[in-house]
DNA sequence: TCATATTTGTAGAATATATAAGTAAAAAAA
DNA sequence: TTTTTTTACTTATATATTCTACAAATATGA
């Protein structure tokens, strides 16, 4: 583990835990992507990324209650760190800087040669 | 190879090629990297990510002239493909789309308890 | 031709991501 | 109270991506 670096996978549940805020645990990580991107992430997947992300410093857990009345094992919570909202800080205004660079679209209106 | 996701390290060289337009070739990504974030990417890291990429349809190239007067090999340069530019878009609006959802950091002044 | 500079290419290890199978814990039903 | 169902997490393995070290190719100049 490099440990500072986020793969591309690692930010994008990061982002979408901060999305989250209060109720972010797997499965509600994994419907949350669904929807916003319409990508299918396997929940195994998460899991393993959630604690990489958490053994990393980017995120913190807890396990939930076991009040709620439905059944099933209990939840374990994820939030953001402040080591993981600085991150999410920086990877944002650093992208934003290099999109800004981008050369506009160069349509190729020439033809016949 | 999966072939259409693009990992945390094929997307940063992809905009690079980008930003660097018509002179994008390995060397010059490394700098251009290491000026705009600070970060020293291995040279053999960049030119494995610049093959997969073309491998994967996002990038173009071709050799470049000989007649340059500097001593080296000579250069292959990169750049973007249709569907290249069009990844670029498309990360870019996703990105943007989350960053927009995130709640606004919650500065915890309680203290005491 | 030989030495040097510059750049690209290849190979193997480390890290990250994806898929499959299994385990655990809580509620509901029998 | 035992069993079943529901919900979620864990472990194992395969594949993909990234990193490092080293080798090879191509140009210049002595």
């Amino acid at each position: 583990m490099k440990g500072y670096r986020l793969g591309e996978l690692e930010e994008l549940i990061l982002l979408t835990v901060g999305i989250l805020d209060q109720d972010a645990y797997g499965v509600a990580v994994l419907e949350e992507i669904k929807n916003q991107t319409g990508r299918k992430v396997n929940i195994s997947a998460i899991h393993t990324v959630l604690s990489r992300l958490e053994d990393k410093g980017f995120l913190k857990s807890y396990m939930g209650g076991a009040t709620e009345e439905r059944g099933g094992r209990r939840k374990r919570l994820f939030t953001l760190s402040a080591t993981g909202r600085a991150a999410i800080q920086e990877v944002k205004t650093l992208r934003n800087k290099l999109y800004d660079q981008l050369p506009p679209l160069a349509l190729d209106f020439s033809y016949g040669q």
